[in-house]
DNA sequence: GCGACAG
DNA sequence: ATCTTGTCGC
């Protein structure tokens, strides 16, 4: 695993104490760089033999992130890494502590506020357990269907090195993509669980695609390519890791996080 | 000013 | 992300 980051006024390394010398726009404006500096290394086709084969033969280990904040105070948070085993989709490895989160929330720089802590759980299970050390990451958030075309899923794939799949819950309007009315008719055309549609943006290149992820589902869930992973496969690997509308990496690490973030906080308060 | 806004 | 109950349907 290799991290890289040359920046020194990007969100990723606040809080610096002289940042605050610097006004927003300039951490702004640092942050795109360092976004268009990583992207330079991003890969969006396949890498490793196994995502060729028809049943992933040769895939293992997935992966599922997740970060749930307290509601009182969202630089409070419990980060979640688990480990499932392919195609069994069984819990082999779990990690929940307690962070820090020092950026905001702003839409485009989602990374900058998920992926340090996210690193560090992958670092962690790098030291501890190599073994259990997974094969594709899914990522709550996009990978290039993004303003910049580099999504968390993307950052979080350059900065481990691991493939990476960004599957998101809303569509994110760029680049001419519009959850309009004939994007809300091709939902509706999506009849089996599988189905899905890509999705092209203004600029002639194919963001994403919307999935419909299990049979009951109305409302599809968006993937695109993080890094070391093309769109094709990525949709066809999230789909067979659903049992329901969320793919169950990325269920498991939400449900665990959630469960670590209250059993924590009640503990404190007794 | 208006609309959009991943998690 | 988080707040937040029951309810309708298979």
């Amino acid at each position: 695993m290799r991290v890289l980051c040359m920046c020194k006024f990007c969100l990723q390394c606040r809080p610096c104490p002289w940042v605050k010398k610097v006004n927003q726009r300039q951490i702004y404006n640092m942050s795109t760089e360092e976004q268009m500096l990583l992207k330079g290394n991003l890969i969006t086709c396949n890498t490793e033999a196994w995502q060729s084969h028809p049943d992933f033969f040769g895939l293992q280990r997935l992966g599922g992130v997740d970060l749930s904040y307290l509601k009182e105070d969202d630089t409070v948070a419990c980060a979640s890494l688990v480990v499932l085993s392919y195609p069994e989709l069984e819990v082999i490895y779990e990690d929940c502590h307690m962070v820090t989160i020092n950026a905001p929330y702003v839409a485009g720089y989602l990374a900058f506020r998920e992926v340090p802590v996210l690193v560090d759980a992958i670092q962690k299970l790098l030291e501890k357990d190599p073994c259990l050390m997974p094969q594709v990451l899914i990522v709550d958030g996009n990978g290039i269907l993004h303003h910049r075309g580099f999504g968390v899923a993307c950052h979080l794939g350059i900065l481990t090195d691991l493939p990476c799949i960004g599957v998101a819950k809303n569509l994110l309007q760029v680049d001419g993509l519009e959850n309009n009315d004939d994007h809300k008719d091709q939902i509706r055309k999506l009849q089996n669980g599988g189905d899905f549609f890509n999705m092209t943006g203004s600029s002639g290149t194919i963001l994403g695609a919307a999935l419909k992820s299990s049979s009951k589902s109305t409302k599809p869930i968006y993937i695109s390519a993080g890094h070391k992973i093309s769109l094709e496969t990525a949709v066809r690997l999230v789909h067979s890791c659903c049992k329901y509308r969320v793919p169950e990496p990325t269920r498991q690490a939400d449900i665990r996080s959630r469960e670590f973030l209250c059993k924590k906080t009640s503990t404190a308060n007794s």
